[in-house]
RNA sequence: GGCCGGGUAGCUCAGUUGGCAGAGCAGCGGCCUUUUAAGCCGUGGGUCCUGGGUUCGAGUCCCAGCCCGGCCA
């Protein structure tokens, strides 16, 4: 036996308390290397399979057959790689659990059945470290399908892990530390892989769906030298060369409405925003949202579009169109509610919304600012803090308040409300749609009142998009515009309850500084 | 911003009335050829988030701060 006293060895002095989980696995490292010759990080392998199709691979009659006449073997036989999940020494048989992207598959190495160099590496393996195997599959004992390494490639060490992995059967807790570690959280629940893998069939879903229907996707600027589109504090930035400050965008609005000026009829854009605002539950700074534009549509064609959409995808992930959320089963198939604004605040407060001093009281009461404010900004803050709770089943709320609502075109039955709706599913916003202004003097009007009611703080970072409205002049179709928020649909069809789980790396706070390093300036 | 909960070994977590800092997993040494979070024997490992305070004595009580989570605004 090799020296490797648990006394310290002289002229390595471990690290504090000689407890470092990361030095012993880098004394393995230099045994793999100096004793095994086995270089620990590995190289190409060709023909490898996923776990999952591996495990299809087994063939029951074969493996019948086999333990009946070991000289009779027609077992398949499969190269793999995974990550080391478990690791079970028993003596002459080692039985190891890999785990990919797929699932999970046992590895056994049986002294008997492989060289020396392959058994003792097999022995050394720690948890968490890389590896492909190869060899026939077939049961043990208690039918677990099993890769029994064999022969040429039979087991060898792709990436050597050297930082011990969460603990193997809970993994890693801390909601933080999932984030921040991302990978770790990966590998240890296989629920972030599902969830993740879904996210993306979902935007596939999205993108043929919409492709279908004669959109053309499309990419408009992030970096953006007026911040428009929505009301939101952007992020600055600036460009060198050109001396200039830049805006991350807000929202892609107004680009593409250009489109429709220059003559295509039906755009989307699936992409990031970017909002400098808080961070909770269903608020990342970054996030992505697909905007779309219909020519000669208006908010109902976009209501259409939006619902049959939203449909198909639930169907297309749940099968019968019910996914449970929150506790909630979320029918995605019945037609989805309808009920305006208006009628939605009087069933929420008992009185119409049009009482101003009725709802002046009311805000008070629930403890929301009030006095200064406009009429309409109260109704509404009075409305977000009741006629929003309990929607639940997929909701569309139609005609809102023209003055709450500066891009939307008003209804030519009464002025007061406007041509949008706002779609409530699990109590979220999931995305508004507009009939769209294209009077190039309204719009420039409605610009410049919100200039003028923008406070100082707001002032730094808006201004009146003169270029866009340039591009208004030349005429745009009438057009029905939407926004569909994909974090929180993803939220609703994955069963997430924050919006972190869809988010790979959402943002952080940076961790504090280790000892020794810089602070920041 | 307010309120509540949390921060203890690499990971997951206990810690009673204020009285020697604990368990499982992981690690290290050993046994073991059909295990399933393998098992068994032995063994090392702690800035109890930070800083003050009370006390003979603080992981525990008090104050302030930092960080995380939840609820509310």
């Amino acid at each position: 036996m090799a020296a490797n006293a648990p006394t310290t060895p002289e002229g390595s002095p471990p690290a504090r308390g000689g407890v470092d989980q990361e030095a012993d696995r880098r004394a393995k490292l230099k045994r793999l290397r100096d004793e095994l010759g086995i270089d620990p990080f590995g190289g190409r392998v060709d023909g490898l399979l996923d776990l999952a199709a591996a495990r299809q691979r087994y063939d029951a009659e074969a493996d019948r057959r086999h333990k009946a006449d070991p000289s009779d073997d027609s077992r398949p036989i499969v190269g793999i790689a995974g990550r080391v999940r478990l690791h079970r020494v028993m003596g002459n048989l080692i039985f190891m659990t890999l785990r990919d992207h797929s699932g999970d598959l046992q590895v056994a190495v049986s002294k008997k059945a492989v060289d020396a160099t392959s058994f003792r590496l097999a022995r050394l393996l720690d948890l968490g470290d890389v590896v492909t195997a190869r060899g026939p599959l077939a049961t043990t004992k208690t039918g677990e399908i099993t890769v029994w390494a064999t022969g040429d490639g039979a087991l060898a060490l792709a990436s050597k892990c050297l930082t011990p992995p969460p603990d193997k059967h809970s993994g890693l807790q801390d909601p933080e530390l999932r984030c921040r570690m991302r990978y770790a959280d990966m590998f240890t629940h296989e629920q972030v892989v599902r969830t993740f893998k879904l996210r993306s069939r979902i935007v596939s879903a999205i993108r043929r769906f919409m492709d279908e229907r004669d959109f053309l996707e499309v990419e408009t600027p992030m970096l953006q030298p007026v911040a428009g589109g929505a009301a939101a504090r952007p992020f600055v930035t600036h460009h060198n060369a050109l001396d200039m400050p830049l805006f991350l965008r807000i929202a892609p609005e107004l680009y593409l409405k250009r489109l429709l000026v220059g003559g295509l009829p039906r755009v989307y854009e699936i992409n990031r925003n970017f909002r400098n605002e808080g961070i909770d539950r269903q608020h990342n700074p970054e996030f992505t949202s697909m905007e779309v534009y219909q020519a000669f549509g208006d908010y109902m064609t976009g209501l259409e579009l939006t619902e049959s959409l939203i449909r198909h995808l639930a169907q297309t992930v749940s099968g019968d169109g019910v996914i449970e959320w929150a506790g909630h089963a979320i029918d995605y198939n019945a037609p989805f509610r309808r009920v305006t604004y208006a009628e939605l605040f009087r069933q929420a407060n008992g009185f119409a919304m049009t009482e101003f001093e009725r709802v002046r009281r009311r805000a008070r009461d629930l403890g929301l600012r009030e006095a200064g404010l406009d009429d309409w900004l109260v109704v509404n803050a009075v409305f977000e803090h009741t006629a929003e709770k309990g929607l639940i089943q997929p909701t569309f709320v139609l005609d809102y308040p023209s003055a709450i609502s500066p891009l939307t075109r008003p209804r030519r039955d009464d002025p007061a409300l406007c041509e949008r709706w706002d779609l409530f599913i699990g109590e979220m916003e999931i995305g508004p749609c507009y009939s769209e202004l294209n009077d190039p003097d309204v719009q420039e009007a409605r610009f410049r009142q919100q200039l003028a009611g923008a406070d100082e703080q707001e002032a730094t970072f808006r201004s009146l998009d003169s270029d866009f409205l340039d591009a208004l002049k030349f005429g745009m179709p009438p057009a029905g515009g939407l926004g569909i928020g994909i974090d929180r649909l993803v939220m609703l069809l994955s069963g997430s309850r924050t919006i972190r789980d869809v988010i790979l790396f959402p943002l952080l706070r940076p961790q504090a500084p280790a000892e020794g390093e810089a602070p920041p300036a």
